[in-house]
DNA sequence: CATGAATGAGGGTTCATTCAT
DNA sequence: TATGAATGAACCCTCATTCAT
């Protein structure tokens, strides 16, 4: 997917997406080992496989490869989200399967949501709006999910705070990992917060067994 | 409480004690707008109203003076934290008022919980342990002043996942304004998270009620 | 008039011409505007409307660029003043006329010659002789002009700083605008020159009138 | 005489004048060879004899460098002048002695003068104004010493073009030195200009011969 | 103890030029 | 002939840190 918020001097659009994907990749395993302002665009080239030249043909700052990395991040979470979410019937086991998914595609990102929160300072403010744009639309995804089952038993804002809730306990799986993995292994730590969750939306923990159950037969 | 960790060339402890305030209150000033990379140590001089020179007989490295301000950040919050918690007794009454306490202390500290979220990563890993020991205490009070309430209905585990849950909830309170805060007030959102809190600890929600008619009279 | 100093790859002649033709435009236009050091090769092709690669087909480096704008600029006045001067008998008049001439293509020409008095470092050695042979040139169409008339009252060297000052003065019409253009017309600059320059030559300034009771007849 | 357009972050105000001297003397040595545009900031402090962190200490950008040249240079050569027509009376003779002073100011300033004409476009538009302002000043000196001999028989207007075209004619010893140079000697180029410049000024020459005479007595 | 001038490695970015297609 | 993606040397400027006074 790409952006049209960063421009680029090269015409061929197949050629601008390659080389974005190439450089989405070498920054992210850049900025996962030293964070944003201690990598150099000149490694990130390198990384990359092309000369620090090449890479300003298809961003013009360094700001624009960190959009770059925003957007590509954002845009792999809300993919698999969305295919989660709306394949499947609102009920409570699905909100459950949900919830299990979720937590493992932030285990597996973890690295990157860690990016996430501490570059974002960094984005230029045009480019931060249309982040958390972006991450605004994820949680609207988890809000489509569970609205239906509970729209009876709490207010849209008390819905809003558990959907909030639930996405930010994924995040911190990874975030908090120093404390969190240290006590709890992933299965743990989801089917903790799975019950939490449950409990938060006055949900019979019961279903948690029987996802268990199923899943045994 | 002066760090030993900091390194000075000044014999004169007192001094170093009254200089590193200085430096700290500069640095959290100007992290708060600019962010740890783009804040110069000449700027943390000169806000602190001193040379460069001085600035470094109290301190070694820029990476000492984010230190510095981590720990004092840190210690303000647990500081905080425990006059609240160490002085009642448990009781709901008690946990709903720590929980309020907690989350306007998060409200007031925001901007300095976002330097601690963002710059984490600048830290050399000897500091940065030493800060993650300081969250893992201060997470501990919470345990502290929940566990004997809890005790017979949650596993140790269980409380240590909620009480996670707390801690990050409160600090998502500053750290996603642009969501929350434009969503919620303070009020709105300590009263609905103090809700989700009880509800993931299976007690009663009239206490919130109580509370509230306790204010009243 | 092709220039045979500026190498190229292609053969065929014509199109060699056309295409410097507009290389020649588009850099003029946009040396006016940003000056030469400013300007990129980039630009300049993509201004004459083709790509960067086409016109390193046509010019081996930046700096041929400059030349062929030099040479362009240079033919250009130099055919004009050439018209102007030969076709008429040497006689006061006609003297008068052709300053007249000269300094209102000096008007016509201020940026060009702006160029030309600005960047000619920029040329490399050899290139530049040739451009200031081409100067000389121009200066001794004036000697032509003149000579015949004041060959019996001056020395050959009295004539020579003469008619340097002329074409000088011409140039600083657009050279020093900012100081000159404040202070008078066009029309006033030129009559006040050749007022200076008939008393340099010892010429009544009679004529003058006579030119423009001419004109109104 | 420091630049008060220019900012420094050295406080010590002498020893910003003794670096800014070596700035300015150093970057003259290298325009001159090489121009602005050509020359580095490395080369600049260098040349200089400090590092190029010193430098910046002294100047925030390159334009400043060049900025400082400029007026560097304006200044000399305005002092210069100041210094031979303010004390001495209007006459004649005076002002023959003063062509011949400018001019030779001229020569030893040719490759200062060769930097005024060819950079003035690099400078940012503000710095632009004021140098165009000094040199204002500069004709304005020129007019002072001769429009007491000439008030009579020029228009203010006349008096202004000649004044110009006397500036700009000392310019150009140095400007087209190429084809000047190897007509003339100087003393050649200033005897005849003066007797050019007294026929502009419709003043018997004969003040010329008197003048040779006396320095011969 | 305090100062602030000096340092220079290093970073982001540009752009003339080449060459495979 | 024409194209335009790729190259990388080179440039301007910053800023953490030192050290003589």
């Amino acid at each position: 997917m790409r952006s049209t918020f960063v421009q680029s001097s090269i015409k061929d659009t197949t050629l601008v997406a390659k080389r974005r994907a190439q450089i989405i990749q070498s920054a992210i395993y850049l900025f996962k080992q030293k964070g944003f302002h201690r990598t150099t665009t000149r490694e990130i080239a390198e990384q990359a496989g092309f000369s620090i030249g090449t890479l300003y043909e298809y961003v013009r700052t360094k700001e624009d490869v960190l959009f770059l990395v925003y957007e590509a991040i954002n845009d792999y979470v809300y993919e698999h989200l969305q295919a989660i979410i709306e394949k499947s019937e609102p009920s409570v086991t699905n909100i459950i399967a949900m919830i299990d998914h979720y937590f493992r595609l932030m285990d597996e990102m973890q690295e990157e949501v860690l990016i996430l929160y501490q570059e974002i300072k960094s984005l230029p403010t045009e480019k931060r709006d249309i982040v958390l744009q972006q991450e605004r639309d994820m949680v609207q995804l988890f809000k489509q999910a569970i609205m239906p089952l509970v729209a009876h038993t709490f207010t849209e804002k008390e819905i809003e705070v558990i959907v909030n809730n639930i996405f930010v306990q994924g995040q911190m799986w990874g975030f908090r990992r120093w404390l969190l993995q240290r006590t709890f292994t992933l299965d743990e730590y989801i089917q903790l917060q799975t019950k939490t969750i449950l409990n938060m939306l006055h949900i019979d923990e019961s279903h948690i067994a029987h996802r268990k159950n199923e899943e045994q037969l």
